[in-house]
This record gives C-alpha cells, sequence and structure tokens, in this order.
DNA sequence: ACCCATAGTGCAATATATTGCATATTTAAC
DNA sequence: GTTAAATATGCAATATATTGCACTATGGGT
C-alpha cells in the first residue's frame, strides 16, 4: 500500500459519492491544496490527516498483518 | 483506527516478534525517539514513517470501507 | 469559439513531524 | 539493593507536511 495507492484509493472514494475536492476539503478540514497533492500521490500526509478525509469518504485506516 | 490505537498496535506486534525498540529504529530507519512517541500515541506519523515500521513488523496500511 | 466550474501547479510562509543529545525512569536479573 | 538493559522525556535543531495566494490547465455545456 504506497502512497500513491491511497491517494488513488481517496480520489476513486470520492468520485463514487460525488463529491468534489472542494467540498472534501470544506468537510475534513483539510485544505484543497493538500487534498490535491494527496490524490496526487504528491504528498506524504500524516495520519491525522489521512483519518479526516478517510472518515468523510466512508473509510477507515487499518494496519493489519501480512500474510506473506 | 485512532493514533493511539496504531502505536499499540506498533508495539504489541513489536513485542511478539521479541524486537527490541532500538532494534526497529536501526531495522525501519526511523528513530528511536520518534518510535517511541509512535507507541505512546504522542506522535502524528507519517504515511511513509508508519509504512517503515508496519513493515519491520509484517505489517501493511490498508484503508477500507467502514461498514457502519 | 466562449464561458464556467473543477482540478492542478509554483512559490513562499507557517505548522508540525522527526531527530539527536543528555538525562531520567522503568524493568529484569543477579 | 545494585547493576545493566530497555524504555521514556525535555529541549532545541532540522526536515518536512500543510497552507494560502495567484495562476494555469482541463473539461463540459451552450
Amino acid at each position: 500500500m504506497g502512497i500513491e495507492e491511497i491517494g488513488e484509493q481517496i480520489k476513486q472514494r470520492r468520485d463514487i459519492l460525488h463529491i468534489q475536492q472542494k467540498d472534501l476539503a470544506e468537510l475534513s478540514g483539510v485544505s484543497l491544496r493538500t487534498i490535491i497533492q494527496i490524490e496526487s500521490g504528491l504528498a506524504n500526509p500524516s495520519i491525522n490527516t489521512l483519518q479526516k478525509l478517510a472518515q468523510v469518504v466512508g473509510m477507515q485506516i487499518q494496519l493489519v498483518i501480512k500474510n506473506k
């Protein structure tokens, strides 16, 4: 699960819910600028920031054991 | 999944594997100082940092859809 | 073509994560 | 109780995430 992948997942989920980046920014409290960077895979967000976004789009962060 | 919970999970997993904080620091490239802070729930790590630790203890970050 | 909304970029400023060092505390073993 | 290893803390320095502003680019509709 790389940084690009995480950004991509947020973006996909946001698209499914028909939420715009601007709205996600307002709903999450994370700046539009940062959201763009995260979705583009250019950012290395903190857990807090990622959680704010995840919550708005109905997701959550998990730390799971790798089976391989 | 809060920050305290994440730190706790890393710590638990590290204990199971009998890895010391110092060794986790060397293996992951994350400073001992930072590891202590994360495990104590005092830090808000970046995805990169968390991934470095997770990998050493055989875990991975996932972004999953909340079913509730 | 033109408008308009949405998404993305460059750059500088600010907030915050990460680090090292010295020191303290806990824990375990003897 | 003493020692030593492991874990934790205060503080300052550095690296980096986050932000705002102005601007550019992209895409859809008329």
